[in-house]
DNA sequence: CTGAAAGCGCTTACAG
DNA sequence: CTGAAAGCGCTTACAG
């Protein structure tokens, strides 16, 4: 095996970069090209303004050593870091939903040739923050365009970074601001109240009047969910019902007891939106333990899009969240907010839609009213 | 709203940092505090030979103005970048597993105050690394102590950041080198063979005789935890049936395959190893179509431990596979191949364990021939 | 215990 | 088109 491992490291004609002699510097590039360090600099930054000689001749020497410019000089000398922080507030685990709006940080943030730097911070929403409770990356100046805060926040933190004069874009969705309004500025969402509304005319249109809605009304961005949901069947004069869970171990327990709830307390629903996926799969589990059938007793709504859930018997009927789109749509507002200065206009909610698999279909008892009332 | 944000904004009394005066660099500190840049600098970095008063003059300056050093200027004169880069190579996404080698990854840096960058890289085993291709962070000197390369990695790159002289570490399991042995330097892996070992003895142990591998040989690592797998049974002198699936469109995909395949041609068996959970997820998901029960009817084991099934029903039974210390690591070996100058001898394989859960019970008909003959 | 000075490795006006 | 020189903001011998 060391062999084979110790044989593929012999030069293989500078193409890869094996080192002739030792060039790691722009001054030993220079040297060698009979050139100013200026020059190289000019070279490696494509300047137009080099003799295709000199260019040639440069670039030649930079293939052959391998020379790579030292990125902590450039930093220094240009006064910008060229890395963003990704942070992921309370949360013990990259878990699916925010690793795709990491994907998406990391796909634009590729294309614009910036470095992301992942980090984790816990705090709760009355600390304050000296210096070293704080991640290393914030301990340092420049060593971040800004901060990309994703997980669950609270504004002590937001204003923790306001005040040491860092930019940063949050995830408005899981920010937990109290009675406060949501902040509009530096603030990327998707519209969670529209997603519940697109949810019950989705369902309503099914056919579905007696519906019911199963969360954790205690969190902000589930209530939003319960909001939209609401408004959305009141356009049809329906009231929906309400199973409010506060107490479960984690969402998918909580949904378990929520299906519980549903079958004792509601067993005239023909259709149910869940808080989110988990909480679904959950319900789930419980409503088959219970021997009904998803969807032709009832039917089953997510919330969330997570990839998990296409595997699941039923597939689950859910609202398509952005993720990509949210992680993308945070780093552009970060650069932005570099350019133009302090904050720029609000951000615009980004558009959540439905996916329609297998979890929903038209209630067993049709009622025709829902068309003459319509 | 705008007022709430605004608000906050004031000075709180210097506590968070909110700057008095504009104090940017330690020369700022330094001319406030009648002293050197040089003494700031020896506050800064905790020296003992600062007077007390002197000291506490520096400090409170410090504290505040909010002044924080510039990181790129610290690292380019120390000489050391400071940050580590966590490569994904060739995923679409961080799923489960992943998500937590990165955690371990990230926390242990939090420790040692490095930070961790995150990129991704698509490549093929053939490819040849032209420098506008690589990540970022590649591209450039010093942006980084070496990579930790995770995901699915064949020996061209490896070669190719052996030839940048660029520090790093693999992890081992989802190397694929083709005929060649696995290289042990740089390398961080579980024993995947143990695992298939363990789930062997587990099984066995439960009185299982007749026993199933499903899973794609095809893939280097499947094929490791069969070896594993096929070997532990041998102890008992048992030879496991084997189901070779390998052009599923994914490994839920590939589980239901599996699965199907089993009640055709292997009735007879009593267990089954998946090749990992996702697989057998959906080999479950097939055999409650097909109205078997698990465990009742026929034990099913998983492999990896991902967080998702240990909410399914039966929750399942698998191997553990250490993901935050493979991360934790592969960060430790990356900095100890820094002190150590080369590579340092072959990190130890890490070892996996039995996560026992419901979808494993002894078999229906219990075999007594098994103690006779063990 | 403290300061003046050099230096880390680049880039960028400023001249020519 | 090209070079000499200054400067980015730190840290660290070297003196004292």
């Amino acid at each position: 095996m060391g062999a084979f491992w110790s044989v593929r490291r012999r030069n293989d004609g500078g193409r890869q970069g094996v080192a002739r002699r030792e060039l790691k510097t722009v001054y030993d590039i220079a040297r060698a090209a009979g050139v100013s360090a200026a020059t190289v600099s000019r070279v490696l930054n494509g300047y137009v303004s080099v003799t295709p000689a000199t260019r040639d001749r440069v670039l030649k020497l930079i293939e052959e050593s391998g020379f790579r410019p030292n990125s902590n000089a450039r930093r220094l000398v240009r006064g910008y870091p060229g890395q963003i922080c990704f942070l992921l507030a309370n949360r013990a685990m990259v878990h699916s939903f925010h690793s795709r709006i990491l994907m998406g940080v990391e796909n634009y943030c590729r294309q614009v040739a910036q470095d992301v730097v992942f980090a984790t911070f816990r705090y709760g929403p009355d600390d304050r923050f000296p210096n070293d409770s704080v991640p290393h990356i914030i301990r340092e100046r420049s060593g971040t365009e800004g901060i990309l805060l994703a997980g669950t926040n609270y504004p002590n933190f937001l204003h923790f970074l306001t005040s040491l004069g860092l930019p940063y874009v949050f995830y408005g969705n899981n920010l937990v601001t109290g009675s406060l309004e949501l902040p509009t500025e530096r603030c990327v969402c998707f519209d969670e109240h529209s997603g519940g509304a697109l949810a019950a005319a989705w369902l309503a249109g099914l056919g579905h009047r007696r519906l019911v809605f199963a969360g954790d009304l205690g969190k902000p961005w589930y209530e939003r969910r319960f909001n939209g949901f609401r408004a959305g069947l009141a356009e049809c004069a329906i009231v929906p019902g309400l199973i409010d869970v506060r107490d479960a171990a984690d969402t998918f327990q909580l949904g378990r007891q929520a299906a519980a709830t549903l079958l004792r307390d509601h067993s005239t629903a023909t259709a149910v939106l869940a808080q989110d996926d988990q909480t679904a799969c959950g319900m789930l589990e419980e409503l088959r333990l219970a021997g009904v059938q998803v969807p032709a007793d009832i039917s089953l709504m997510g919330y969330d899009d997570i990839g998990e859930i296409q595997y699941l018997h039923p597939s689950l009927t859910t609202v398509r969240v952005p993720k990509e789109e949210i992680g993308r749509s945070m780093a552009t507002e970060l650069f932005r907010l570099r350019e133009s200065g302090s904050s720029s206009q609000p951000v615009p909610l980004l558009a959540p839609g439905i996916i329609a698999r297998d979890s929903c279909s038209r209630p067993k008892v049709f009622d025709e009213t829902v068309f003459k009332n319509g």
